[in-house]
DNA sequence: TATATTTGTGTCGTGCACGATATTATCTTA
DNA sequence: TAAGATAATATCGTGCACGACACAAATATA
């Protein structure tokens, strides 16, 4: 392949249907999350702290590789549904420190049934395992490439 | 592989790393294409345009899986930056045919050397061609499968 | 040919994303 | 220990994305 293809293709062939695949997997959890009151960075957002609570913005952000403007307004929205507090942490002042409440941790046992959701939506028997294991380590490959700022 | 862990993978080792690897890429285009003025659903636009002029917006929607509701605004921020005009079919008045100026032909030029950047910016030498292949083939199966709505 | 339905585009409201920048707390170091 | 640097969070403005809905033009149907 010579280098103008090469290019067409990781360009307009790779990472158009990676924006579009994104945006299509999300409008897939979209009505199984309305029935939670929630969007898909929300629950990425519950996922972390049904994992382990009480992480600060910063420690939410590098998961999820978002920025503190993005994750406030959306903890607070989070926060005015109940879902969790925000607190200053005590020893360091700056760190504020995200809890969830009673209401959400009992979330995650009606969130139990999403993934199976979506593994039947996406056409979980159709695809093989070994596919989808080399599509997991390609994507983990970019994202480790991509994922610590440009060098 | 039991159903459980199969479905976490798919689930958050899946459509996680899809939405995250997609903003990144996105990130990756955005200093070049602000030389252009540009944003990336914008230079998608104007990709198309620059394969063939003169389309629909619901032509430009099926290609890039987006609605009205999103191009419409993007369009019209497009023709305020002088880069296409928007005017009414004569044979069929609801149709509304999007046409490059002179402008937006000739920013083609000046955006012919991002892919190569793209490519450079992913490393493009490390990549094996064989892996991207399989990579953009499940790529294009999840579009398949997503892309026609909720069947 | 009226009436109903479909089609193409658009508006509105909400919630991400993110660059630029501000603010306060902590840490460094001269 | 005072001044500067750094770290953690937040605010603001812009531009997507998208669901719900509005509306006019075109088409189908009774």
């Amino acid at each position: 392949m010579n280098e103008d293809a090469s290019a067409l293709l990781l360009d307009n062939q790779l990472c158009f249907p990676l924006y579009a695949a994104s945006r299509l997997v999300t409008k897939l959890y979209a009505p199984l999350l309305a029935d939670l009151d929630l969007t898909y960075p929300q629950y990425l957002v519950l996922l972390l702290l049904w994992e382990r609570d009480g992480r600060t913005v910063t420690e939410i952000g590098d998961r999820l590789y978002l920025e503190t403007n993005t994750l406030t307004p959306l903890l607070k929205r989070l926060q005015r549904k109940g879902m969790l507090r925000r607190e200053r942490s005590a020893e360091d002042e700056r760190k504020v420190i995200v809890r969830l409440t009673a209401a959400g941790r009992d979330l995650r046992e009606r969130a139990h049934c999403i993934p199976a959701s979506i593994v039947e939506a996406v056409g979980g028997e159709a695809a093989d395992t070994e596919q989808l294991e080399a599509f997991r380590r390609t994507l983990g490959l970019l994202i480790d490439r991509l994922g610590r700022g440009p060098a």
